[in-house]
DNA sequence: CCGGTGACTCTAT
DNA sequence: TATAGAGCCACCG
């Protein structure tokens, strides 16, 4: 029986008045509950927030996910054909492939070898408190 | 306020 | 199988 990871309904604002359910912390979010060793594309998230088409907003956030505290694992994060559409924003064009291949995820190509196998979808793996 | 931009994806041709 | 266009919408100047 395996446990499925857990995310907080969507509420519009926090106690504190900050937006913690804006769209890029809700990327936050769910990019932090993948797993080592698993992958998900923009669009799955996209889906998953309930905006569907807004993939690139998911990139947008990656952009911006550097900063974040607690970190965020935007190498975990494809786009749907499993390529490393993302490589060049990390310092270094290898540094995406560097994090999969320590995770055991195989990299050829710039693509996920296998990537079906370990294609992670918010959607069938998280469920809402 | 406006418009260009983009770590995307889907559809039509 | 390829390529083009559209939808998407936060951010920035």
């Amino acid at each position: 029986m395996r446990k499925k990871a857990t995310i907080e309904q969507p509420r519009s604002v926090l106690p504190s008045g900050k937006a913690e359910n804006d769209f890029f912390t809700r990327v936050y979010e769910v990019v932090r509950l993948i797993p080592k060793g698993r992958v998900t594309s923009y669009g799955a998230i996209a889906r998953f927030l309930g905006s569907g088409r807004s993939a690139r907003m998911v990139g947008w956030a990656m952009n911006a996910a550097h900063h974040q505290h607690p970190p965020v694992p935007a190498h975990r994060v494809v786009n749907r054909n499993g390529q490393l559409s993302g490589k060049m924003h990390f310092g270094n064009p290898d540094e995406m492939e560097r994090l999969l291949q320590k995770e055991k995820i195989q990299v050829v190509q710039d693509t996920v070898v296998d990537f079906e196998h370990h294609f992670w979808d918010p959607a069938k793996e998280i469920e809402f408190l």
